[in-house]
RNA sequence: GCCUCCGUAGCUCAGGGGAUAGAGCGCCGGUUUCCGGUACCGAAGGUCGCAGGUUCGAAUCCUGCCGGGGGCACCA
């Protein structure tokens, strides 16, 4: 019996006792699982919360409520406790059906509907095409795709997105690095000074040995087109095996030739926000909320960086997102108002159709060294050298387990030496030890899924924890999606894999050598057949492998 | 100065108003006749930055302060 079906058996009682005169008004239960299993398996502190519309102190109120609900007969005990938590013992039956459960769904085992009918719009990592990602947009890697992952079991319709900045003045600083390194000159001052710069003029001149013929400026237009395709290439590669896949990568170029940006002006202009002053062109952000307004045209004639950002948020909500959800990096902060208050000028609401999740920096030591990351130095640690160093599983695991706000400090010595001692080690080699568990089933003969599964046979206590964990996973998820928290799905596959080897620990389950296959045995085998697939279910929310040995 | 995030065990961090504040690492001690010991169990370790407030109840919500990160462009 799942968390929701005891809930609105509690509902019920309650509404009950309104309609009785008892509660002067019903309110809403909210049940959790106790911390302590001493508490038993649901508690609810509705005793608590309705003794205000009650003459009846909290505890009698929770003896009235526990007295309807022993009557349930998927209640084996309901008691009352400190100041009034009802708590709730749910019989073996109707707890081990979760496991059935689980095996049935498969892969769908997790999803819900909380978010269905809505449909949002992720872009995450846009970064320049003028270098390799790095760690600072790693995070994001991880942290982006896991959560598109999420809002998808939640229901949702999800695009991810990556806006390319393919125009300005660091696009020509870019072409001119690289074409002073393919003549042998040094990289001019304020250019790009990677070590992959070289790589690329290297292959350009591989690939393209006539742009020498061409006069200067032309060159410059040449090696900056032909670094720009290789780079983005790259970049794409990257993320690849990395796992971290867009459905769109938007082009900024695109956003002026397509004409978005004069569609988005007019529709900004409609919306009555947008004055001319000193010249220029503004925005009057400050009625929703900015610090000061925010130029969109120039007083030399041209658009500025902002007025593209504009553009791009108009467009993506007209190709059909209800909200545009942007993860960016707590160095753009200072960006979520204006964003915002560009939503609201468009006509939008503010609150509803635009998201902006600031992310901390990630700071990277190496064996308790700070790794400094500089792009003008060249001092950088790419995101393809953190998946050489520790792989990706370790590296997507390790980023997504964190909630994004807090400062994330990790140590790539520690991650890659220490490897076995990782959480997603740990939650894997639960997946594994249980791969091997099932495959031993198999080479033993036991057909546990034609053979009558009992559940009132699991009644112990580990077997007990485990499926109270189980039952979770779908509200873990839908929790996750609403708060746009990925890292809680990774929270709760450790608890998972902590309960897992706890069972598998207490409870032997498959019959030894001098023993006879018993329907004990079989329905431990659904147990480890739902915990399996359930870890490899939450995994793939985060992108992890989920190995069958290791 | 203004905005914002953070402050929880020696270290790295979880804890969206509830009961005795948790995990991993590190440290100390245990557990195995056969299913993966990369596991499990136990011990030690805390003024949840400080002070008020709201609440039956605050690490959690509000205010102020202290300390730290980041941000405050007609840059891209």
């Amino acid at each position: 019996m799942a968390i929701e079906d005891t809930r609105r058996a509690v509902q019920r009682v309650v509404d009950q006792l309104c309609e009785q005169g008892i509660l002067t008004a019903t309110v809403e239960v909210s049940l959790e699982r106790p911390k302590s299993r001493d508490h038993g398996d649901y508690a609810t502190n509705v005793a608590l919360v309705a003794a205000k519309y009650s003459t009846i102190p909290p505890r009698e109120l929770g003896n009235l409520i526990a007295e309807r609900l022993s009557l349930d007969p998927a209640f084996t005990e309901v008691t009352v406790a400190g100041p009034g938590f009802v708590n709730i013992k749910l019989s073996a039956r109707a707890q081990g059906e979760i496991a059935q459960r689980a095996v049935e769904l498969g892969s769908a085992y997790g999803r819900n509907d909380t978010l269905t009918g809505k449909s949002f719009n992720i872009e995450f990592i846009s970064a320049n095409p003028t270098g390799p990602l790095h760690l600072g947009h790693t995070r994001w890697a991880a942290v982006g795709d896991a959560l598109a992952r999420v809002l998808a079991a939640a229901g949702a319709d999800v695009t991810t997105e990556f806006y390319i900045n393919d125009r300005g003045v660091q696009m020509d600083k870019f072409g001119a690095s690289v074409m002073a390194a393919s003549h042998g000159d040094s990289v001019p001052e304020d250019g790009y000074h990677g070590g992959y710069i070289l790589d690329l003029a290297a292959a350009i001149v591989r690939l393209h040995p006539e742009f020498a013929q061409l006069s200067l400026s032309d060159q410059l237009v040449a090696y900056r087109e032909a670094a720009y395709a290789l780079q983005l290439q790259q970049q794409k590669d990257v993320l690849g095996i990395f796992r971290t896949h867009f459905d769109v990568w938007y082009s900024e170029r695109r956003l002026y030739e397509s004409g978005a940006v004069e569609r988005a002006q007019s529709r900004l202009e409609e919306q009555g926000h947008v004055y001319s002053s000193d010249g220029a062109l503004w925005l009057r952000t400050t009625t929703f909320g900015d610090d000061k307004d925010r130029v969109l045209i120039k007083e030399n004639g041209e658009r500025t960086y902002f007025a593209a950002d504009t553009a791009y948020y108009v467009d993506k909500r007209m190709r059909g997102c209800d909200t545009a959800i942007y993860l960016l990096g707590a160095d753009h902060h200072g960006y979520v108002n204006r964003l915002r208050a560009v939503a609201a000028c468009a006509g939008d609401d503010m609150d509803e159709n635009i998201e902006v999740l600031i992310g901390q920096l990630v700071k990277i030591t190496r064996g308790g060294v700070e790794v400094k990351l500089s792009k003008r130095s060249g001092q950088i640690v790419t995101l393809e050298e953190l998946v050489e160093e520790v792989g990706v599983d370790a590296a997507r695991y390790t980023l997504a387990r964190y909630p994004v706000d807090t400062p994330l400090v990790v140590d790539l010595e520690e991650i890659a030496r220490k490897a076995n001692d990782n959480p997603v080690f740990y939650v894997q080699y639960a997946h594994a030890r249980i791969s091997s568990v099932l495959r031993n089933a198999r080479d033993l003969g036991v057909n546990w899924r034609e053979a009558e599964f009992q559940p009132e046979l699991l009644n112990s206590d580990q077997e007990n924890e485990l499926l109270g964990v189980l039952e979770k996973f779908p509200a873990v998820i839908a929790t996750a999606a609403e708060l746009r928290e990925p890292h809680r799905v990774a929270r709760y596959l450790e608890e998972l894999a902590t309960a897992y080897h706890r069972f598998y620990d207490a409870c032997r389950v498959l019959p030894r050598s001098d023993e006879e296959l018993s329907e004990s045995h079989i329905a431990r085998l659904w147990v480890c057949a739902a915990a399996q697939q359930t870890l490899s279910n939450g995994l793939d929310l985060l992108g992890v492998s989920a190995p069958e040995k290791m």
